[in-house]
DNA sequence: CACCATGGACACCCATGGGG
DNA sequence: CCCCATGGGTGTCCATGGTG
């Protein structure tokens, strides 16, 4: 049986072929909101919901959220809480808790009294909310401001992206899906060298596929984002008059930064084409 | 200071129901 | 039919901060 190692994230191949599909099958496919699911996979999803909408918080503070301030309720419920995250042993047996699979990871220390844990979503969990929760715009909003410092490339300009490109800022989902990743269809999609260009960031970080730094896999996860953005969400319209509009306003509509980082990478994409195609005209010439 | 409420971690217990 | 994961609950221990 696949299992993910405790906290421990990959590239984004490592997301859709491994976590996604564990994830998928441990707390199911389909949100609690919108059908009847097996009671343990609600539990473990309205808890992800809890930290996706109020960000990092201690097992107690998920709780008060819930049950304004009945203590003992409270009690019982950050009790579960923490059998949920940390897993349980229980007549010599230990089953796996949100944090060894990954979603869920401990971001700090709250030190108002005994130091305590504070847990938050990682990339993995966010992921995970994004494909199966079923979530809002609006509760992608918050979510977005609350794991701003996660995914900076992406939730840190959130309302930027919001302002400029409308509702295409939530094409997120599609990554959460598994989309658009490493499908050669993309290639049809669009003139532009999509498939390319996703290629290319597929293999800058193909010795990542069993373990990555959070902030390089939110890298990842940008440069994927802002690629797809090249794909004109009409592709079957045949006389768009600029192909990557969205792209286009984002990067005239005056964020230097997003500029700047997008063309670094983009430079990186040339380098790497150019010279293996200098070999190919090499072997031409023999 | 003693005492208590709060907040947190963890071990253990028992019932139950679905699946092998 | 039995197993075992899960739900629901209890007991213990620890640290801190406020209050009489």
């Amino acid at each position: 049986m696949i299992k993910i190692k405790p906290g421990i994230l990959g590239n984004l191949y490592a997301y859709k072929m491994y976590a996604r599909p564990t994830a998928r099958r441990l707390y199911g496919e389909f949100s609690y909101r919108k059908k009847e699911i097996p009671k343990h996979h609600e539990n473990i999803q309205r808890m992800l919901h809890v930290l996706a909408i109020h960000g990092p918080q201690t097992t107690w503070g998920m709780a008060k959220v819930e049950l304004a301030n009945d203590t003992s309720k409270i009690r019982a419920r950050e009790k579960q809480y923490r059998k949920f995250l940390v897993g349980r042993d229980d007549r010599g047996r230990h089953s796996l808790g949100v944090l060894e699979t990954g979603l869920v990871v401990i971001d700090g220390k709250n030190m108002l009294k005994t130091p305590a844990n504070i847990y938050r979503l990682s990339i993995y969990g966010i992921l995970y909310c994004l494909d199966v929760l079923d979530l809002t715009n609006k509760e992608i909003d918050m979510m977005a401001e609350r794991y701003r410092n996660v995914i900076p490339g992406i939730f840190g300009r959130w309302e930027y992206l919001k302002k400029t490109i409308g509702r295409d800022v939530y094409r997120l989902r599609l990554l959460a899906k598994g989309l658009f990743l490493d499908n050669i269809q993309t290639t049809k999609i669009a003139k532009m060298p999509v498939y390319e260009i996703l290629t290319y960031l597929s293999t800058k970080y193909l010795d990542n596929f069993e373990h990555i730094e959070e902030s390089d896999l939110a890298e990842q996860i940008s440069c994927w984002y802002y690629t797809q953005l090249l794909i004109p969400r009409d592709s079957h319209k045949k006389n768009s008059v600029v192909e990557y509009h969205q792209w286009y306003k984002l990067i005239t509509k005056g964020d230097k930064d997003l500029k700047e980082m997008y063309q670094r990478f983009l430079d990186e994409v040339t380098e790497f084409y150019e010279s293996r195609f200098k070999i190919v005209k090499k072997l031409k010439r023999l």
